[in-house]
DNA sequence: ATGAAAGCGCTAACAC
DNA sequence: GTGTTAGCGCTTTCAT
């Protein structure tokens, strides 16, 4: 039943069978310059013949290139996260970097020991895509000790941190929530509600300055989770109150809550309600109705936090960031308010 | 701008603080007997001053108990294989290890080095999330290699693998589609559908089961990739046909295309056609209809997976299966056909 | 262009 | 109980 596993290839065995030393492995492996040509085919041969794969920790406990990158992370099955890993991932392996990932509880707190325990050994490469309180925290701790090895995502406020530029890849989301409830304000509506998610403050802080800006005092933001049930449920009042006809909401899946409340409360879309999201996931093309939203590039936010990231490492000319900047995707649960009142001429 | 980073502590460093020899630090930390009490709280003083954190990778190279997973996956942004990836992440991390995720990309072909050397070692333990032909082939690559260091997640057709009680956290894709196949059969529709998505065939063998067994020649499947768009695209043409009055998909992301598609052709759901899918993601209780679909523990399912890997990895007796059964639900989009011909009473 | 020696931080095996 | 000695497989530095 239990195969017997057969010992690992080692450097000094391909040394043996090419008839060199394992120096000479390492620096073939390693496409180091200063070998013949003729030993380097040799040695090729040998790696090939006895199926060689050089051992990662070896080569990171002697203080070899680190080729792997962790990522810190609070939920891999949101669609932003996920569509973020997929573009470190992509980027990543592209290098050949092998990527870890580290999964923080939001509902936990975490030490300093906890944090950096994660890492592979001291000083290990690490991204952090920091959306909420805990992966802020994380992107703290790592920063702090080792500066040199940590990039992040995060929103814009983050720019205000120390050297932000040498190590974060914003998202503008102040700007896009104003984006978005400026478009609102422009369908004629007299004022518009936002459904918030946990952390991302910055949304709020772009909502609310749009509405500011246009003379108008932001009502109470309400709260809810993460998931479209906790939106369904945190928006009952919001759209249970005929004086409520527009809504941003801090994510697509708060807005899919808000949609299923919305119509179970028989408000009609967007003749009643508008509502807006943000990130544009897959499914807002084919919900039905069509949801309005900000399409975001998280993927390209992704493959550019891990070229950051290798630029640090390796030095190099600083990326260019190479994502699609934000845009506002008008679909159908967005519209100008319905005329109310005894006169609708 | 680029900060010192501190020499990073190691052992010895404790050892010497805490006036013992580093052996004793490594039976400390690893919770080895043989420690006095004194020397113990001595020791976990110096560990706690100096901030000491082992080195996986030196540890990992000495031959201690190796402390970590690599996941085979090949798209963590879809539901299945998310949820799946967080019952791992959550085991493992509640048993200490880290979880490091390496995906494969469904387009590529990978020589047998390719998949082995994205491991951080030979014999790294490792499980595979699979569902498509790239993963069931790393998936005989790995368990090829190291027997005793590789589960697998993925359908009940590899059941009939040798060995497969001793590595595999089967799903049965088969029954699931079967008994989702059967309720709708029993609504009174004459035939069902299939939307298949790419690999996954067990579901579309229990797919035509059903249909066999109810003495139904079962139409020939239609194909669609992974996303929501390409299964509206691929469903175009069943829901142009008045005569397709029930369609199972393979998951819910393919039936929202469905549903799209449908809703486009002016078709109401359910009274002119029934869907079904397959996952239960969070999506399809807040769509609007509600989506029929069957509900599927993957979450417990990789928990599973790794509970199943550290078994094998440590010995102990075999863990139970810890996840739910899959149950069908039904909401809004599955019904009986609505009566045709002339003669409706 | 190649080899030899040293050591990365740790665990295992054996001493005391 | 605790310390000592050997490596694990690799990359460095320094010889040659």
């Amino acid at each position: 039943m239990s195969a017997a596993e057969p010992k690992p290839v080692s450097m000094f065995d391909v040394a043996r069978r090419a008839g060199v030393s394992h120096q000479t492995v390492s620096r073939v492996v390693n496409d180091a310059p200063m070998v013949a040509a003729a030993t380097r085919a040799k040695v090729k041969a040998a790696i090939a013949d006895l199926g060689y794969r050089p051992n990662r920790s070896a080569r990171t406990l002697a203080g070899g290139t680190v080729r792997s990158v962790t990522v810190f992370t609070f939920d891999t099955s949101l669609y932003g996260t996920a569509e973020t890993l997929r573009g470190i991932e992509d980027a990543a392996s592209a290098a050949g970097f092998t990527v870890l990932v580290s999964v923080l509880d939001p509902e936990q707190t975490y030490t300093e020991g906890d944090i950096l325990g994660r890492l592979s050994h001291d000083g290990a490469p690490a991204i952090v895509i920091a959306h909420d309180e805990t992966t802020h925290r994380a992107r703290r701790i790592l920063r702090k000790a080792q500066p040199g090895a940590v990039v992040a995502t995060g929103d814009d406020m983050l720019l205000a941190e120390p050297d932000a530029d040498d190590w974060l890849v914003p998202l503008d989301d102040r700007l896009v929530a104003k984006r978005a409830t400026k478009y609102l304000l422009s369908m004629g509506h007299r004022t518009v509600h936002y459904l918030a998610m946990p952390g991302k403050a910055r949304r709020q802080d772009g909502w609310s300055e749009a509405l500011v800006e246009a003379g108008i005092e932001p009502h109470e933001v309400v709260r809810s989770g993460w998931t479209i049930g906790s939106a369904a449920a945190a928006a009952a009042g919001l759209v249970a109150d005929p004086e409520v006809t527009a809504i941003m909401c801090g994510n697509d899946d708060l807005a899919f809550g808000v949609l299923h409340a919305a119509h179970h409360a028989g408000r009609s879309i967007p003749g009643d309600l508008s509502v807006i999201g943000c990130d544009d996931s897959p499914m807002a093309a084919y919900h039905v109705p069509g949801l309005t939203t900000v399409d975001l590039d998280f993927r390209g936010v992704g493959r550019s936090a891990f070229e950051l990231l290798r630029q640090r490492l390796e030095g190099g000319p600083k990326p260019r960031p190479a994502w699609r900047s934000p845009e506002l995707i008008v679909r159908e649960t967005s519209g100008p308010p319905r005329q109310r009142g005894p006169h609708p001429l």
